[in-house]
DNA sequence: AGCATAAACGGACCACGGTCCACTTTCTAT
DNA sequence: ATAGAAAGTGGACCGTGGTCCGTTTATGCT
């Protein structure tokens, strides 16, 4: 992501572009650092960074996509360690191992980053459609497949990354107390649930 | 809710205060009806309403607040529908059958409200704990523990109710296509999947 | 009726996300 | 080197949610 390599007939980022995204990136990891998630508002990271306010629109299109673009190594990693990494995440490992594990490395992920990981899904446009949540996404349409979970996996694969919604997985951590081992424990007993229970015969109990 | 019953020591709402409710509730209602829930902002209702932007603050706390305010009837009316209603989603049906009629009112829910029902749950503060989500946790969980998932069913309720979130349901249906019915379908299988499925071991797959 | 008091009111005010556009800088072709 | 085009820039401006506080008004008591 952000490769300033150029491709046939597509020009390559202005310097002076490029060297804004990096200072105001920078400005925007400090704040977090110093004062957190909260205070990286678009002025204050305009100013900090020693830029008018309109380059930090013009470069990440709002402040989730500031967010998504401070997240982006680390997502970039995940994606790496689901793909190619050692097991039980990567695919050395059985599918339900890695579905367990991948659920388990997403909550442990909102350990330390879920407060950028809830503003960076905070705008309604950006909630479902970023390409981190994407990625996950398939990842887990494709374990579910290889499980045999079929057709259905798609949806399926929906409905259990809303579990793993930075946003509830904070509140049910702070605001009920959870620990984070209970809810990698609940995932893994959803997902065990899900994958080895009985698929529905398609007219029972439809309307 | 909202009843202005004088309990033992705590005085009734005053009475141009419960006028101004009602004139605001009014003005929104008719904004939504004919502009869309996006057009319900805090000034278009005050001035709508002809009150002060204050007064609609001090009576519904948030944008969120009022748009609560404004679902309160129907989720009343669909709490009580699971309480005392007629089958599959009140009491004389089977526990599993409930369940996945619940999913299902939900997102016939989702058909006519969901802008409403996203807007009452957009602020982060009202976003998992207003009084309704509690309500269908509660019921949730109710209903789980019933069939038998013991312990664990307050956090598999919360797990299931996330696929649900409006929100998520819009995206769903607005923005991939899919139709409410497969979505009502994939329920029925997630849940289905859930309550059939073995229960997992607490060792196993842990950390 | 008159009064004291707490509740309710209203609109000026603030912070923030986001837009816009006249101006500046870099790049590229000659 | 230079000029024109394209990309980038900055900050004034806007709409919105939310706060604050001096003023008004309903209500219960005498």
């Amino acid at each position: 992501m952000n490769t300033p390599v150029p491709i046939a007939g597509e020009s390559v980022e202005r310097c002076d572009a490029a060297r804004n995204r990096q200072r105001l990136l920078d400005a925007a990891a400090l704040l977090v650092a110093e004062r957190g998630p909260d205070a990286v508002t678009m002025d204050a990271v305009a100013a900090r960074a020693g830029v008018g306010k309109g380059t930090v629109f013009r470069r990440f299109g709002s402040r989730a996509g500031l967010m998504a673009a401070l997240l982006d190594h680390s997502e970039s990693a995940f994606q790496y360690a689901c793909m190619y990494g050692p097991p039980p995440l990567g695919p050395d490992a059985e599918p339900i191992a890695r579905l367990i594990a991948f659920g388990r490395a997403r909550i442990e992920l909102v350990e330390v980053q879920g407060e950028l990981l809830r503003a960076a899904e905070s705008s309604v446009e950006t909630r479902h459609g970023n390409a981190p949540r994407q990625v996950s996404l398939i990842h887990l349409e494709m374990l579910l497949r290889t499980i045999g979970m079929g057709a259905r996996s798609r949806l399926l694969a929906h409905s259990l990354l809303a579990a793993l919604d930075p946003g509830l997985i904070l509140y049910q951590w702070h605001e009920l107390g959870y620990s984070l081992k209970e809810l990698a424990d609940n995932w893994a007993d959803l997902t065990h649930r899900v994958v080895t229970g009985d698929s529905l015969p398609s007219t029972e109990y439809s309307t």
